[in-house]
DNA sequence: TTGACATATTCCTATATAGGAATATAATAC
DNA sequence: GTATTATATTCCTATATAGGAATATGTCAA
C-alpha cells in the first residue's frame, strides 16, 4: 500500500511546506493566482497545482472574477489539526513549568 | 520530484492516521511494543516500522530494559505543529462569535 | 476574430512510501 | 548451548506524488 494521498485530509495536505507558505501568504487576505506567484516567486502551475490540492480537501475557497480566481482560506478545515494537537501542548508547557522552577531554585541556592 | 519524506518533520509524520494513533495510545504512559500490539490489534512489525518513523522525528523516546523497548511520546516534537496552527484558530473561532452574535439578535427579535 | 492575459491541465519521471510475509537480532531463562 | 520471548529488519509491490515543460482553457479588449 502507498502513502495517504495527499488530498485525503488537511494533515496530509498540510504536511508539504509549500501548500503551508500558501495558506500562510493568504492570511486573512483573498488572492488571485498571480499575486501568489509574485509573492511566493514560484511559477505560476506549481501555484495552481498547490492550490487544487488545497481546494479538493477544503482548506482553500475559490472565487471566480473575470478571468481572475481569487483564493482565500478555509480555516475551519484546520481544526481537526488544532484539536488533535492542541491537548498534547499541556506536556511541554508543564515540562517548562518544571524547568522553570528547577532554575528558580538553582537561582536561590546561589 | 516525489513527496516529503514521512521522517522529513513532525507534520509529514504525523499525517499517516495509524501514527497519530500510536501517540494518543501512548498518551502519558510508557508501552512496550507488545502494549501498543494489544492496545491497537495490528500486527507487531506494523507499530515497530511506525514507531521507527516516529523515533526518527524525535516524536517518541525509546528506554530498552531487558528485552523489552519502552515507548514514551516526545510531545515537544509537536510544538510546530501546534504553533503553525494556532494563529488560524482565531479565524473560526471569530467566524463562530459573529455567528454568535447573529443568534442573539435572532433572539431579541423573537 | 484576433490577440493578450489569467489560470488550469497534461505528460513525464524519480522517488518514497505502507503493508504483508518472512526472517533476523537480541535478551532472558533453563 | 537451546528454547523462548520481544522487537526490528528485509524483501516485495502497488501507488501517489512534486516539479518541470508544454499546452489547453477561459475571459476580456479592440
Amino acid at each position: 500500500m502507498a502513502r495517504t494521498p495527499t488530498t485525503f485530509d488537511a494533515f496530509n495536505a498540510v504536511a508539504e511546506p509549500r501548500r503551508r507558505q500558501i495558506l500562510e501568504a493568504l492570511g486573512r487576505q483573498e488572492l488571485s493566482v498571480n499575486e501568489i506567484v509574485k509573492k511566493l516567486g514560484w511559477t505560476q502551475p506549481m501555484v495552481s497545482k498547490h492550490l487544487g490540492v488545497l481546494k479538493q480537501v477544503g482548506l482553500v475557497k475559490e472565487r471566480r472574477v473575470g478571468r481572475q480566481r481569487l483564493y482565500q482560506v478555509n480555516a475551519e478545515r484546520l481544526k481537526p489539526i488544532y484539536e488533535w494537537v492542541a491537548p498534547f501542548e499541556r506536556y511541554w508547557s508543564e515540562s517548562f513549568d518544571r524547568l522553570d522552577r528547577i532554575l528558580e531554585e538553582m537561582k536561590k541556592e546561589k
